[in-house]
DNA sequence: CGTTCGATTGAGGAAGATCAATTAATGTGG
DNA sequence: CCACATTAATTGATCTTCCTCAATCGAACG
């Protein structure tokens, strides 16, 4: 089997008390805002506003530019030479994206804006030249390909071990930790995709997305405003958090 | 079902040329040396000689390092806070690991040689120092993290959209293209993980990979070396390739 | 030479997919 | 402003895939 002991003991931190969340979202908040700072003063972005549906580029398009989100929401979708098609990401303000065209110069997936969207654009040549002056933005650049590929890993980890109820709750917990480590309010969110978009996320169909949904509402952790089911009432975030962690902690029991 | 049919069909599907192919895998090849060389002649990596189950680092130890595997086998592990473990990923020679520890100066998983392995270890500042001297070697090591998010994103997609066997396939066939890539044979190969392993990886249990490599070995796709079973040959690799698609064959088919 | 571990295979059950019907919301053209 | 078409969401009924549980077998190892 997989040893398990040492590590997931030497890596937990000691409980992290809401006081602490709340100063890791602060964190976010600046670190992002420092970040934009750092590429405004070091380059010339080009803004570029785009509506829901825009792409901010196309896969197989020429790589030349890497984007960084000012505001708004981006999918990044992934297609595979036969046809079939993956939300794979989803991006949010201070997230770079196009990251994965470096390698080919090719980009390799689609991304797609969900809502009115401000991305600053900026020649990838460009950048690397501005790092080798200012050592700060290779780390910025850095961290964000770390952080991108350290949290696909977590994706794929939700797939592959979290049944798809908890899948769901993961999924709306996630949006809500980053609106929140954005400043964003998270008691009432807009789900900028439609339950087929979702299901197609978190690999499983939208009646199992639906299903899960309205689960989650019969236990009061959720709600739903107004008629249109997109947005959701967000009684609870920890509560969230337990309900995508529930099956585990059911499994856990029966030893 | 009706697979003497499509089989057929996937089998003969126009196929870049294998001359083509062939030359892909040259050219990853020489890449892979040429990094390897450049690396060599701008740092002092630090070697070392690892056995199967060695780690060559662990989740929350300090990030200091990233390293190049110049031979053998590395599997990345992932865990979660609640003790789940997922085999996140496989490398080879060639590739980097280490990159998700640089976000938080933490590694966020583990890696452990599956084989006899050696890794060359650098500073990562020491890494940063010698890109800002020889731009060629930031190229490298933004190539690989571009790759690795690129590829991630082709894992999630083959979880979310393919069915077991479908999985299993595409599996040995990632396999079977990477040991192409760094010249080593494939007509006959190691699996250096268990059936649980693979599971594991796959987002399936044990059982499920056991009845689908039965399976491909009953299509004539693999036979089995050895009474160990997991030496496996691999009779035609193309048709590893058509069974991992077949599913979808199958159901355009009905349309 | 027994013990343990990994792999295979079968039988039964459960999670989630598929199919289908209904409702609500949104948009369209008259 | 209203009939009408279209799209999204919900919910139920059924079916399939894959998981779970269990038995067996071979290989490796002390």
């Amino acid at each position: 089997m997989l040893q398990t002991t040492t590590a997931a003991a030497t890596r937990h931190v000691p409980m992290p008390l809401p006081a602490r969340e709340a100063d890791a979202h602060r964190e976010t908040a600046r670190a992002i805002g420092a970040t934009l700072e750092l590429l405004r003063a070091h380059l010339e972005p080009q803004r570029r506003l785009l509506h829901a549906g825009d792409p901010v580029y196309q896969a197989g398009e020429r790589f030349q530019m890497l984007h960084v989100l000012n505001a708004g929401f981006v999918k990044i979708v992934n297609l595979a030479a036969d046809g079939r098609e993956q939300v794979a990401g989803l991006k949010f303000r201070g997230d770079w994206i196009g990251l994965d065209g470096i390698a080919d110069g090719r980009y390799t997936c689609d991304a797609i804006a969900m809502d009115t969207t401000e991305v600053w654009s900026f020649r990838y040549d460009a950048l690397i030249a501005a790092c080798a002056r200012e050592p700060a933005l290779l780390r910025v650049l850095h961290e964000a390909m770390s952080r991108e590929i350290a949290r696909d890993r977590d994706s794929m980890m939700s797939l592959c071990t979290l049944p798809a109820d908890a899948r769901v709750a993961e999924f709306l917990r996630f949006w809500v930790d980053s609106l929140a480590r954005r400043g964003l309010r998270t008691d009432q969110i807009t789900l900028r995709m439609t339950r087929a978009e979702i299901g197609n996320y978190l690999g499983m169909t939208l009646e199992t997305v639906s299903r899960a949904l309205s689960k989650l509402a019969r236990e009061n952790v959720i709600g739903f405003a107004g008629s249109a089911r997109r947005d959701i009432l967000v009684h609870d975030a920890h509560a969230l958090a337990g309900a995508a962690q529930r099956p585990l902690a059911a499994a856990a029991m029966l030893q």
